[in-house]
RNA sequence: UGGGGUAUCGCCAAGCGGUAAGGCAUCAGCUUUUGGUGCUGACAUUCGGGGGUUCGAAUCCCUCUACCCCAUCCA
C-alpha cells in the first residue's frame, strides 16, 4: 500500500518536510461563500484536508470573504456542511479573511510608505485601456508619481468612506509592461460601500483577492497554498506581494492544480445558479446536481465521493471525468454495506393457483460475499406480484426470466412457471396464473429444476406502497452548457412501487440495494413511514446481455499533422550554419540548434579553442549545456568552456562512457569540480575488461531466469533490462557498448 | 511584447535515461438463488507530430501542432 504512487503536490510536500523547508505542513481550503459547494470543492477538500492528514499536518477552513456584494452566511454553512460531511476537521474556528482586514490594511500601509503602491484616480475604463493587451505594453497612470504622503493620506480617506465607489483605488506598483497581465500594476484595494455579512459596515474599502489571499495564508501559516490552475498567473503577484514586503519566514508558496471535470456534469457555479432560479430543478439539494447537497440527497456516501477524489489523481491536465467512475464509486462503496431488499418497481399480479395459505420465508439481508449478518422474514402467500419486464410472452433469445415455457425463482422461495396469460380488453397482459414446485423451496430445493434467473417479488397484502424517484443524469449532452442541454427524461416519478413490509416496518438502513434494480435511499426530507419515498442513487452494473447493445467498433484514425513554418535563419546565423556543417562535420539538426542560439554558438565556438571534437563537444553543447542555458547566462554557469573540453576529452580518451559523462556532467553543473577531479574522486574510470564483466553479467542472468526466457521468447527490448541492471551493479561505470555486446552474446546461448 | 500551462489506452493517471504501473470503461471465461459481487484472462511494440543526442529516450535537446488560462474595481 505505501508504494503507491503519489501525486505531484505530495510529492512537493515531502520534498519539503525532507529539506526542514517547513517543520509542519499546513494547507487551507479557501472558498469564497457565494455559492454552493459541489464536487469539484470536494476534490480540493479532498486534497487539502487529505494531505494535511496524510504529513501530520493541519488544515484550515478559511471563508474568502473579500467581496462584500455577493457573500452571504447561508453559504458558508453550506462549506461547513460539506467539509464535515466529507469527514473532515479544520481543528479550531473557521477564517475568514474578514478577521484579518485590519492587518491586510497595515500591510497596504506599509506598501505605500515603501513607494511600492500608490492611489490610482483613473476611472474604471482608463485603467483598462492603460493596461495594455495581451499584445501590447501598458503605460502606467500618471497618479502613480503622487507622493508617499498623498498617497497615505488618500487611502486614509478611502478607508473612512470619504469617497464613492470607483473614485480611486490602490495599486501595487509593479511593472505596467510585464508580458504578465496580472502583474501590470495590480489592484490592491477597491472602495465598496456595502455591507459586508460578517465585517458590517466597517470598511468601505475591501482587499482585492490577489492581495488579501497570499496574506491570509501567510498570517495562518499555510506552507502549501494548493489552488486551481486558473490562478497560475496570478502565482507572481502572490510572490510579490510576500517577497516585497520581506515577511518573517517561512512563507507559503502556491502550487495548481487542475480542477475537476465530470462528463454529462454542469460544475460553473453561475450556471448552477441557473438552474435553480430557473426551476430546472428542485433546489440546490436536487438529487441530480453535482452539488454536496445535491449528492447528499440522493444518497452518496461521504467515502464513495472520497474515494472518487482519490482515485481520479490530481495532475495539472486538464481532463474530464467519466460519470462511469463516478457510478463505480458509489457502488463500490455501497456493494459491501448495504442491505438487499425486494422491491417490485413495475408490479404485475401473479396467482399461484396450486399454493395455499401463508407462510413467511427467512431471507438474509446480506448475500453470500458480504460478510454482515442480519435477516428478515418475507411473508408468502398465492397472490404476489413481480415486476412486468421479468415476463415476457415472446421473449428474445436469451431471455433468462419468466415466460410461458421458461420457469423462474422467487427470490428465497419457490420456482414458479406460468400456466395462464390473462390480458384486458386491450391486450395488456393484467395477470399471470402460475404453479409453484412445492419441493422447490430454497435452501431445501428437491425438484431439480435449473432456472436460469431468481427474481424479485413481493406478497400482495403485506407490501407496502412507496414512492421511487428514479434519476438519470441531467444533461443530454457529454459537455452540457445550459438549460438547452437538459435531459427531459432525467427524473421520473414511480408513485407505486411495492415493497416487501420489513423495509418500512424495521427500517434496518436508510440505503438499501433493491436487488436487481440497484442502490436506493430513503429520502431524507419527504420520507416517513406513512409515505415513504426513496431516492434511486444509482443502478445496479448491467452487462452485455441485459442492455443486449451491439459492440461499437470505433476505427482509429489517425490524425495527420502539418507542421507549421519555421522562422528563417538570420544571414549570421546562415553563415554560423555552413560552417559547422561543412567544416565541422556536425549533423543539420545539432548544427542548425548552435546556429540559432547565441550563446550556445558562442559557448561551442570557446570550447573548440580548447580541444579539436567538434562532434562531441557540439552534441553535449547543444543539449545538456543548452538546458542550463535555457534560464542563464553563460557567466552565471559554474563551469567553462574549458571544463566541458576537459570532459569530452576523456570520453574521446575512452576513459569514461557518455553515460559517465553525464553523472559527471551534472555534478559539475552543480559545483562547478573540474570534471577530472570528479572522475578521479569518485572512481568514475569505466570498465570495459570483459573479464570483469562477465561475472556480472553471469549474476545477473541467474537472478533473472523468467526474464531470460521472455528474451528468448522473442522480446528482445529486454536487453536494456540486462543492460541496465549491469550497469547498476558496476554503479554505471560499465562500458555500456562492451556490456551491451557481451549481454547480448550471452542472451543467446 | 505576448506570457503562463498542458499533451502517455475510449476516460482518469503513474512514470523523472534501462521490462509502458494502477483505476474506470470494454470484451472473454469461471463462480453465483441479484444478468450484481468475486476471481481469472484480454486490452499502448508505444507516449501529440517530426528530427537530433545516446549502446539505450515517454523521460535530455531542437522544432512544429493542438488545447487551456490571463487584458473584472470577481475569486
Amino acid at each position: 500500500m505505501e508504494n503507491k504512487s503519489k501525486d505531484f503536490l505530495r510529492r512537493v510536500v515531502e520534498k519539503d518536510l525532507k529539506s526542514n523547508k517547513y517543520n509542519k505542513i499546513v494547507t487551507r481550503f479557501p472558498p469564497e461563500p457565494n455559492g454552493f459547494p459541489h464536487i469539484g470543492h470536494a476534490k480540493s477538500i479532498s486534497i487539502n484536508f487529505g494531505i494535511a492528514k496524510d504529513y501530520q499536518g493541519h488544515c484550515n477552513l478559511r471563508m474568502d470573504d473579500t467581496n462584500p456584494t455577493t457573500e452571504d452566511t447561508q453559504y458558508v454553512e453550506a462549506l461547513k456542511d460539506a467539509v464535515e460531511w466529507l469527514g473532515f476537521d479544520w481543528e479550531g474556528n473557521v477564517r475568514y479573511t474578514s478577521d484579518y482586514f485590519d492587518e491586510i490594511y497595515n500591510y497596504a500601509i506599509r506598501l505605500i510608505k515603501m513607494g511600492k503602491a500608490y492611489v490610482d484616480s483613473l476611472g474604471e475604463e482608463e485603467i483598462r485601456e492603460y493596461r495594455g493587451t495581451v499584445k501590447s505594453v501598458g503605460k502606467r497612470s500618471k497618479y502613480a508619481e503622487r507622493s508617499i504622503t498623498e498617497n497615505l493620506e488618500l487611502f486614509e480617506k478611502m478607508k473612512n468612506g470619504e469617497f464613492s465607489e470607483g473614485k480611486h483605488i490602490l495599486r501595487a506598483k509593479i511593472d505596467m509592461s510585464s508580458p504578465n497581465m496580472k502583474m501590470r500594476d495590480p489592484l490592491l484595494y477597491r472602495i465598496r460601500h456595502a455591507h459586508h455579512f460578517r465585517a458590517g459596515d466597517k470598511w468601505a474599502i475591501y482587499p482585492m483577492y490577489d492581495f488579501a489571499h497570499c496574506l491570509s495564508d501567510y498570517m495562518e501559516g499555510v506552507t502549501h497554498s494548493i489552488c486551481t490552475l486558473e490562478f497560475e498567473n496570478n502565482r507572481d503577484i502572490y510572490n510579490w506581494v510576500l517577497d516585497t514586503l520581506s515577511l518573517n519566514p517561512p512563507r507559503p508558496y502556491q502550487h495548481e492544480f487542475a480542477r475537476l471535470g465530470i462528463n454529462y456534469t454542469m460544475m460553473s457555479k453561475r450556471k448552477l445558479l441557473e438552474l435553480v432560479e430557473n426551476d430546472a430543478v428542485n433546489g440546490w439539494d436536487d438529487p441530480r446536481l453535482p452539488t454536496i447537497a445535491g449528492y447528499k440527497r440522493r444518497g452518496y456516501t461521504p467515502q464513495s465521493i472520497l474515494n472518487f477524489c482519490e482515485g481520479i489523481g490530481i495532475a495539472k491536465a486538464n481532463s474530464m471525468v467519466d460519470v462511469a467512475q463516478l457510478e463505480f464509486s458509489i457502488r463500490d462503496d455501497l456493494n459491501t454495506k448495504v442491505p438487499r431488499v425486494l422491491c417490485v418497481m413495475n408490479p404485475l399480479k401473479v396467482t399461484i393457483t396450486n399454493y395455499q395459505g401463508s407462510e413467511e420465508i427467512e431471507a438474509s439481508y446480506y448475500p453470500h460475499d458480504v460478510p454482515k449478518e442480519g435477516s428478515r422474514k418475507l411473508p408468502f402467500s398465492k397472490e404476489i406480484y413481480i415486476d412486468r419486464s421479468d415476463f415476457k410472452q415472446n421473449p428474445d433469445k436469451g431471455y433468462f426470466r419468466l415466460t410461458p415455457n421458461q420457469a423462474v425463482r422467487l427470490k428465497y422461495a419457490y420456482i414458479i412457471s406460468c400456466q395462464e396469460i390473462i390480458k384486458d380488453e386491450n391486450g395488456e397482459i393484467i395477470e399471470i396464473k402460475a404453479e409453484y414446485y412445492p419441493n422447490s423451496k430454497s435452501g431445501e430445493d428437491k425438484s431439480g429444476i435449473k432456472v436460469k434467473s431468481a427474481i424479485q417479488w413481493v406478497e400482495k397484502n403485506a407490501a407496502k406502497e412507496i414512492e421511487v424517484r428514479v434519476y438519470d443524469r441531467l444533461f443530454k449532452n457529454e459537455a452540457p452548457q445550459g438549460i438547452e442541454d437538459l435531459n427531459p427524461n432525467s427524473l421520473q416519478i414511480i408513485k407505486n412501487a411495492l415493497i416487501e413490509p420489513a423495509v418500512i416496518t424495521d427500517k434496518p438502513d436508510e440505503r438499501f440495494q433493491f436487488e436487481r434494480e440497484g442502490y436506493f435511499y430513503a429520502d431524507p426530507i419527504d420520507y416517513s413511514s406513512e409515505f415513504p419515498v426513496f431516492n434511486k442513487i444509482v443502478g445496479l452494473k448491467e452487462s452485455s446481455a441485459k442492455k443486449k447493445k451491439a459492440p461499437q467498433v470505433v476505427e482509429k484514425i489517425k490524425k495527420i499533422q502539418i507542421d507549421g513554418e519555421v522562422v528563417a535563419m538570420s544571414e549570421d546565423q546562415e553563415a554560423l550554419f555552413e560552417k559547422y556543417t561543412k567544416e565541422d562535420k556536425l549533423n543539420s539538426e545539432v548544427a542548425n540548434t548552435l546556429a540559432r542560439d547565441k550563446k550556445l554558438s558562442a559557448f561551442y565556438q570557446e570550447a573548440l579553442n580548447e580541444l579539436k571534437s567538434p562532434i562531441n563537444l557540439a552534441n553535449i553543447i547543444s543539449n545538456e549545456v543548452a538546458r542550463e542555458l535555457k534560464s542563464k547566462e553563460i557567466n552565471e554557469l559554474k563551469f567553462s568552456p574549458k571544463q566541458i573540453a576537459e570532459l569530452i576529452k576523456m570520453i574521446d580518451d575512452e576513459l569514461i562512457s557518455t553515460k559517465i559523462a553525464k553523472v559527471v556532467y551534472e555534478e559539475m553543473a552543480k559545483s562547478g569540480k573540474n570534471p577530472k577531479q570528479i572522475v578521479e574522486s569518485k572512481g568514475l574510470i569505466q570498465i570495459s575488461d570483459p573479464k570483469i564483466l562477465l561475472p556480472i553479467i553471469e549474476e545477473i542472468i541467474d537472478k533473472n531466469p523468467d526474464n531470460v526466457e521472455k528474451f528468448r521468447g522473442g522480446n528482445t527490448k529486454l536487453l536494456g533490462f540486462f543492460v541496465g541492471q549491469v550497469l547498476k551493479a558496476t554503479k554505471g561505470k560499465g562500458n555500456p557498448k562492451v556490456v551491451n555486446l557481451l549481454v547480448g552474446e550471452r542472451l543467446k546461448d
